[in-house]
DNA sequence: CGTCTGACGCACG
DNA sequence: GCGTGCGCCAGAC
């Protein structure tokens, strides 16, 4: 695995931008940049699927930013995948992980509240990999 | 091929 | 604030 920096990841971005065109090498790196900015998302915090596909330059790719992380569950290992969450702060990836209930007790695990499969204080909790990532630019 | 189905998100009423 | 409809892209069939 590769564990990378936030200055790393934003120069990572600003790559995928500037290559939507070769759409092989876009896509090849679609699967690495998310796991890289998963990674990278603080214990204890929560990122929404929509912000990890705009972070990395595939803004409404927010579909498959799930299906990555559903597909390639095999990384869930080197892959906080339980901090991605919906825009609203839904577990709504419980069910691909191994219990009905590993994702919130992961999430609980880290201090998190969470109430009827809702992140509790969602708002204060979120981590917005283009805002936070932009103090290092 | 057409169609359906998602770890989604936005617009609209 | 909530339900509905639609766009999104990749895979399964």
């Amino acid at each position: 695995m590769t564990t990378i920096t936030p200055a790393e990841a934003l120069s990572f971005m600003k790559q995928t931008k500037n290559n939507q065109a070769a759409s092989n090498a876009h896509e090849d790196r679609f699967f690495s940049l998310v796991y890289e900015l998963v990674r990278l998302i603080p214990y204890g915090r929560v990122s929404s699927y929509g912000a990890i596909a705009a972070a990395i330059g595939s803004p409404g790719a927010a579909r498959m930013v799930g299906w990555a992380l559903n597909h390639c569950s095999l990384e869930s290992e080197t892959v906080p995948a339980h901090r991605v969450v919906n825009r609203n702060g839904v577990l709504s990836g419980k069910h691909s992980f191994k219990e009905e209930n590993t994702m919130q007790q992961l999430l609980e695990s880290e201090g998190i509240i969470i109430k009827d499969d809702k992140v509790v204080d969602f708002k204060r909790l979120f981590w917005d990999p283009l805002i936070e990532l932009s103090d290092f630019g």
